[in-house]
DNA sequence: AATTTTTCATAGCGATCGATACGAAACCTG
DNA sequence: CAGGTTTCGTATCGATCGCTATGAAAAATT
């Protein structure tokens, strides 16, 4: 998991992760199947493991705004862990593929789009009780946050500490609507 | 250019640029070198013709609030344009790599690190114009814009529509200090 | 026009890719 | 302990990677 969050899915050999599995190529295809599923048992895996603070702060009974904020914060926390890749694998694992990986990035996109969609879900929530304006779209501002946590993750394969992704996601949360002044990117924190 | 674009450093082959071009492979090692000096050209060459608006909204003579906007209206343009494949080169081109492509991968962070350095130093001019709060962190916020920048860039990449890059940016355009109340995402724009 | 020089496309180089055939070692059964 | 079966590591498969040597066609010079 850490190889193909690291390199991603092509550019990770079977020969890598031979070595860091300690297995032969054969003790690896009859666990696997091929790579492909290998590749596949391994996002599973992070899900599970790496990027539970999504739906933790998704599904926590806190408002809108609390939900959105530990949802950020989760994201520089689990974007920037120490030992681990940086960044989120759903976005490192695939971006630009060849035409033979194809499907590959389609899936990774798919978790992109399935992320964006439980924010989604989560501001309708909000905005029938009344936590979020009417007049806002919620479609437009889950692609706003969607596309945040996305650029933090690049900011974190850049090298951005947790603190500076904290920071960036205090600033993006001040696009929230209700806020009368920007608490952001103060030098004061 | 078009093929590293979609496809990433690695996983466009010379197969495919050679295809592309019309070329022999003798005609394209006689006039790129070699595929990582060819990938290198490409790259000033996106610099030079595709991201052009990213120079002028920080250097136009306005309001450091309407740089940031031509910056990051500019941005949704440039990462949805028909027929261009989406998303930014410096993002796509090489997110995550195999060991062999290091250098390329490290060469598009500088690329991707210089334009969050461009944005820092409009910001510093901005604030030392009193476009914006004594308090604000340049380098926290910068970090932000170009943050946002990528995250548009990979929903870019995810299909997202002009309009859809829009609307996230002007929710983005909210965070600023000074608003008064948020603008963006609004369902009646 | 004959000959030399240059240009250039084909064919193939070594290396590595993901994936597997095959022989040896280990293990259970008689 | 012998025989049969299973397990498993080595060695290698065909395909493709980036790249280049070589022979034929074109151009330039006598």
């Amino acid at each position: 998991m850490h190889l193909f969050w690291e390199h991603g899915y092509e550019a990770t050999s079977l020969a890598m992760l031979r070595e860091a599995m300690g297995l032969t190529p054969p003790q690896i295809y009859n666990a696997f199947t091929d790579k492909e599923t290998l590749f596949r048992k391994a996002l599973t895996r992070y899900h599970q493991t790496e990027i539970g603070f999504a739906l933790d702060a998704l599904s926590a009974p806190v408002s809108t705004r609390e939900a959105i904020r530990r949802l950020l914060m989760g994201a520089a926390e689990a974007y920037s862990r120490p030992g681990k890749p940086g960044g989120c694998l759903f976005v490192s694992g695939a971006l630009a593929a060849s035409p033979q990986a194809q499907a590959i990035a389609d899936e990774l996109k798919a978790y992109r789009k399935g992320s964006e969609a439980a924010i989604a879900e989560r501001l309708a929530k909000g905005q029938a009780m009344g936590d979020l304006p009417e007049g806002l779209s919620v479609d437009g501002f889950a692609k706003y946050l969607a596309g945040v946590m996305n650029g933090m993750s690049i900011q974190a394969r850049d090298g951005a500490s947790v603190e500076e992704l904290r920071i960036l996601a205090q600033t993006a949360l001040a696009a929230l609507p209700g806020q009368g002044q920007n608490q952001g990117a103060s030098s004061k924190e």
